[in-house]
DNA sequence: TGCGGTACTTACCTTTTTGTAAGGAGCGGC
DNA sequence: GCCGCTCCTTACAAAAAGGTAAGTACCGCA
C-alpha cells in the first residue's frame, strides 16, 4: 500500500478501513496480537510463517503510526520489545469479526487449501 | 494483491476476505452496486472518479471471478453490459458493514480529508 | 575467541499492481 | 464519410510492494 499518498482523501470508510488492513501480514498481525493480548518481536515472527524481520518490521511500524498498535521497549541486554493492540486496533479487530467470518465461508465454499496456525 | 498465487492456502478468514478485497477500487465498486443494485459500465466508470477503463474491466473480471458480481450482456448497439452483485457479493458487502463504520471513524478522528461523491 | 540470541537497519533486486495510450467493432446522426 | 457512442483489449511504462542478504550492537556462554 502507498505510504506517501495516506491518509486520504478517502470516498468512504471501507477504503480508510482497508487502506489500514492491506499489507500481506497486518491481518495476520491483528490476530496474533489479539489472541496473544502481548506478543515480543521473535514471537510474532514465529507466528507468522514466512515473514521476513524487515516486513515485520515495516509492517509493525505503519501499523504504530497509524494507531492500531503500541510499541513498549525494555532497556535490557538482549533487548525486549513487546507489541500490543492499542483501543483502536482492539476496535478494528472487533470490526474485522465479520469479515472473517465472510472469508472463512468462502474457504469452505471453495474447498481451497487453509494452513492452520497453531496457537501455543 | 497477486492474482496467480490466489485462493489460499490461507491462514484464517479476514486472509480470504482480505484477498477479494484488495484492489485500489474493490471497495468502492461494491459499495456502487450496493447502492444502486445494478450499474452500467460507464456508470461505475463516472462514479469513480480517476478510474481508468482497463481497471475498472480487470477489477470487475476479478469480482466476477470471485463469485461477487454477475455481469449481464446485452447483445444491442451499441453494446450494453450491466453488473450486479451476487448474494455472496451481497453479505460481503454486510460483513464488511462494521468495517465501513470502523473507517469512518478514523476518518473523523484523524480530521483526513474525505471526497464525497454525490449519488446521483 | 567465537557462536548464539535479540531486534532491528540498509542496500539492492524482483514481482505485483496500477497507469497511459492507443485501437477496434458496429451503428446512428450530420 | 466521419464522428461519437459503448465496452472493452493490448502493449508498454511507472510505481509500489515485497523479498534477499548482509550488517549492527550488546551480552552470556562454552
Amino acid at each position: 500500500m502507498a505510504r506517501t499518498p495516506r491518509s486520504g482523501p478517502y470516498i468512504c470508510g471501507i477504503d480508510a478501513a482497508l487502506d489500514v488492513v492491506s499489507g500481506k501480514w497486518k491481518g495476520l498481525i491483528l490476530w496474533e496480537l489479539d489472541a496473544h493480548r502481548v506478543r515480543r518481536f521473535s514471537e510474532l515472527r514465529r507466528g507468522l510463517p514466512g515473514v521476513t524481520e524487515k516486513m515485520l518490521t515495516q509492517h509493525l511500524r505503519e501499523m504504530e503510526k497509524d494507531g492500531l498498535v503500541h510499541r513498549e521497549v525494555y532497556a535490557e541486554v538482549p533487548p525486549r520489545v513487546e507489541y500490543s493492540l492499542t483501543e483502536h486496533g482492539h476496535t478494528l479487530n472487533q470490526a474485522l469479526g465479520p469479515l472473517g467470518a465472510w472469508g472463512t465461508q468462502r474457504i469452505r465454499r471453495e474447498g481451497s487449501e487453509v494452513v492452520d496456525v497453531p496457537a501455543p
